[in-house]
DNA sequence: CCTCGTTTACTTGTCAGGTGACCGAACCTA
DNA sequence: TAGGTTCGGTCACCTGACAAGTAAACGAGG
């Protein structure tokens, strides 16, 4: 019976060393510029082979953390270079990571219903309502109305007229998507989905008001009692 | 003189064997959930090794485009799986996008500070009041002062305990510093370093008060000022 | 002693071939 | 027909080697 569990961890050896190395980074042990050990050193030190260093070293590149030159090293980066922004998917397991994210996603989503209230047009209202036309139509499956939800979110954010504000949002509201949808399956349809839809019109109703400040309250109270029925 | 062209590209084979694939799958070519050819297949599709074949993959799986199944074969990932976020450098050339991810960071910041206000404790605080000490204590240098400015907004960032706040923000703020620096060198420093080092100061005061509101309301203040004098 | 081209040692990049783990489907047995 | 078993294909990883690039040591000439 007895499993060898170093063989278990689905995350995969290179995933693993890459961590590792992240810790060290992240963790100030090893600073922008500094010198990481060579990949033979690093294969003989981890106990795998170079390929898997090799491996683990290109994601760190990816990430922007790290850039590598040939006949000389790979160097910690200075963070100017980064252009891409990872939220890696082994770091994600506990309740405690989805609560921080929801708690970026009120942030992000507060800030975008009160930009919204600023800068929508007559077509961005007519988008939001539809959004929530449908919720009130969507009959007793979850599945459906999680979508419909999204919607909502996502032409909240197209309202505020900021692109970066949609692709931030987009981005975060993807990871929680899953999450949210198996929190809900646990939950009565009908009760449910009644009081979800009174605060999103409420959300509707302040940004169709240009209230700023009403809006990003509504929306901020939208998500945290949301996130109390998820049980997040 | 004559140099071999196929080894100048400084991007590296699994870089350029990453790219290929990347453009089949988001034209079209290759749709979610198809498998894509074997490891031997692309290798002597592409000319290169197994290795080279690896990494490049490795890559597409890290970018959330790609996963890979040991003893069935690689797949095209269904969207929702993304775990990077990109900003395409070449999209930066008007100040409107400037003023755009200014109105972001705005966002995330007085988020950030109003969570601080929340979770903050004691070294927390101690962190950020030495960065405005060492805003105080800089002579006449702009290159210097706006590094401890971001220091300042990253040590607010760090006292809202989380993570992914801290992480979209540094992000953020990254992406802006350069503009920053520019439009700082146009104006005289002396006048300009007291107004902000003064409203550093009340986002501070109001942290430390335990004051969210106050300390979102201070941080909306000092960004939305900032990005006046920038002439953002 | 200094200068500047050359050599040399080291590192990353790439290659080729091999072993083991894992999965799915065809196959065999009761 | 149902259930276990074998088997081929594939990924994950290892080993050892060579090519290419870089920087520092080296040495000859001034």
């Amino acid at each position: 019976m007895n499993v060898d569990t170093t063989r278990l961890n689905r995350a995969g050896l290179p995933s693993q060393v890459a961590t590792q190395v992240r810790n060290q980074i992240v963790h100030g042990n090893l600073s922008p510029g500094d010198r990481l050990p060579t990949e033979r050193e690093m294969a003989s030190q981890h106990g795998v082979s170079r390929a898997v260093i090799r491996e683990a070293v290109a994601k760190l590149i990816h990430e922007g953390l790290v850039i590598s030159r040939q006949g000389v090293g790979a160097f910690v980066a200075s963070p100017d270079n980064a252009t891409t922004l990872v939220i890696d998917p082994d770091r994600f397991a506990n309740p405690q990571d989805y609560r921080q994210l929801y708690e970026l996603r009120l942030v992000l989503e507060s800030g975008a219903a009160e930009l919204a209230a600023s800068n929508c047009d007559a077509q961005d209202i007519d988008a939001i309502n539809q959004t929530i036309i449908e919720m009130s139509n969507v009959e007793d499956s979850h599945e459906i109305y999680v979508g419909h939800d999204i919607a909502f979110h996502h032409a909240v954010a197209a309202a505020s007229k900021n692109p970066f504000v949609s692709m931030f949002i987009s981005f975060v509201d993807l990871k929680l998507q899953e999450s949210i949808f198996v929190a809900l399956r646990k939950l009565d349809f009908r009760s449910t989905t009644e009081i979800s839809i009174a605060e999103h019109k409420a959300v509707l109703k302040a940004i169709q008001a240009r209230d700023p400040a009403g809006a990003a309250t509504a929306m901020r109270a939208h998500l945290q009692n949301s996130s109390r029925r998820l049980g997040l």
